[in-house]
DNA sequence: TTGAAAGCGCTAACAT
DNA sequence: ATGTTAGCGCTTTCAA
């Protein structure tokens, strides 16, 4: 569609070589002012743009990262998209999008795949076992989203913290006991959250219970809800928004009054939370914050030379909404 | 991070020339089969991968595409992108995703930086003028989601049949007058949507009018329900399913019952369509469809040389829910 | 069927 | 400060 205009023709035009348009162009201190001026005018003129494919063939560096994400339409990463798109625009860095579908083969033949075109990756909610994921990082810059893993730079959210405030929440109400509707169990971020709610109910003198494992979709809410009620559950706590939904429309099916008879809280404080029946306490993440220091991550290693893992920790905010409220009974 | 292995270092291992060891990777049709599956098996094991950039340097190809979208966290998109990344995938295509921030300049600014290094665009909703787009396909291959420009491919749902479908719907429960909730102006799937309406409408002997513009957010509902309100609106179509939520949201808040009072519909039936109070009749268009057959329009434009745009109309489907019902009174 | 060699566009020594 | 030149890794004539 397009005759490219190579470093040749500017050189040309200008009389110059197409080393001083190079340097002209990537190294300006290098280069007389009057002479740099004249070439970026000629190159203007040609409407000259520097091939990529010759750059990254030469410097072995393609200026992109990927970004893996286990599902693109699960709102949650909607977020983490944003803000590493946003920090890569920022740093002039193209981001390429991958759906590993919820699988580790998939992530995995990805990281393959894409390897060679690329200078970093952002495995966000990563599937990998530890292994493969260091395995990853011996030849990529790589950090992680919600995810750590010891050596590994990592950007994940104070679920220490969150379910505390959670726990905490829930005990003002008067509830003694929460029960954990669990997702999958090789979400890292699932198996932080349990830990941090057992001990936080530990500290305040509650008991706390896991069921499941239960698919971290609205479909899931069906069984979760069931046995949440049949084991006679005042206040429950979901993996995630689209669970604790599910397990709401659920109740609200069976005639189970929400926070009337069971308070349900969720984690994500996904887009619908605020507006779903009756509206979710949901314990917020900076998806977009996590996203943007990912990136910054990333970048740091493959550019800048960083080799220390940095692990960023993001505050949590309970989101309290309707539908968690006083112990029933 | 990595050592690379060459096509060099194949070719010694193999005891070949490193043309043939090209040949046995891009055209298997002419090297012995013998030497192809020896020199194969040699570039197995030392891991050699063929640099993408090099082959793009030769080839002024990068295979790789273009996404770009008006805003990420906009769930109506979700399905686009997953769409598109889904097809993409399976041509063996990198998919490059950037948000415009449903800005026009952004927009513009993005197909300059990224078209130097991608094969085609993908532009949903874009917000460009028609000349831009023109010029933008003069030099790039481009498909259009949700837009459509005299001479450029696209695919686009088909709003004749929807606002069709949902005029149908509320005669049938005795409305006789809608109000449109209008969007922003620049919106080509917005005006579409209107026009729909209003020319369904008057075949149905309806009155049909339109309000706003609003923002096509959920904050955008407040202004939008106290106008359809003021003007004793009793069915109200809204631009999308954020602005339907948020008329919905605000409607409660006054007092309004929906469907009782006011019948309220949407468009694009996204992720929480479902489960907001009460349940939203939505037209749901098949977002995943359109991203991945825009990009298999843009694959066959910059790959198969393919110049006549293809025009594709994707069927959509009115899912009948709670917040539309019987006319009051 | 295979090899030798010439670039693709750019950057980075090395000269001048 | 600028020009010359040698590749980066790969594909592709052109010969053999």
């Amino acid at each position: 569609m397009d005759r490219r205009v190579t470093i040749t023709d500017v050189a040309r035009a200008a009389g110059v070589a197409t080393s001083t348009v190079s340097r002209a162009f990537t190294n300006p201190g290098r280069v007389n002012q009057h002479t740099r001026a004249q070439v970026l005018e000629v190159a203007r003129q040609l409407g000259y743009t520097p091939n990529a494919a010759a750059r990254a063939l030469e410097s072995g560096r393609s200026n992109t990262l990927a970004l893996l994400v286990p599902d693109i339409t699960n709102p949650y990463f909607a977020g983490v998209i944003k803000g590493a798109e946003r920090a890569a625009a920022a740093a002039d860095l193209i981001l390429v999008l991958a759906d590993t579908q919820e699988n580790a083969a998939t992530e995995e033949q990805l990281v393959r795949r894409l390897g060679p075109s690329v200078d970093g990756f952002v495995l966000s909610a990563s599937r990998l076992p530890d292994a493969q994921l260091l395995e990853a990082a011996n030849r990529h810059a790589v950090a992680l989203v919600n995810r750590a893993t010891p050596g590994l730079a990592s950007v994940v959210a104070d679920f220490d913290s969150g379910t505390r405030q959670i726990i905490d929440h829930l005990v003002s109400f008067g509830h003694r006991s929460v029960v954990f509707l669990g997702g999958p169990p090789e979400s890292w971020s699932g198996a932080r959250r349990w830990a941090g709610l057992r001990a936080a109910a530990e500290d305040a003198g509650v008991t706390a219970t896991r069921f499941g494992p239960y698919a971290p979709v609205l479909a899931g809410g069906a069984a979760a809800a069931d046995a949440a009620l049949a084991a006679g559950a005042t206040a429950v706590v979901a993996h995630n928004d689209m669970l604790a939904i599910g397990v709401m429309q659920r109740m609200a099916h069976r005639g189970v009054d929400v926070p009337g008879d069971v308070s349900v809280v969720g984690f994500d404080d996904i887009v619908g939370a605020e507006f779903c029946w009756p509206p979710l306490t949901t314990l917020r993440e900076r998806t977009e914050a996590a996203g943007a220091g990912a990136v910054e991550a990333v970048a740091a290693q493959a550019y800048a030379g960083v080799v220390e893992p940095s692990v960023r920790v993001l505050p949590t905010q309970l989101m309290v909404r309707a539908s968690s409220g006083p112990r029933a009974g």
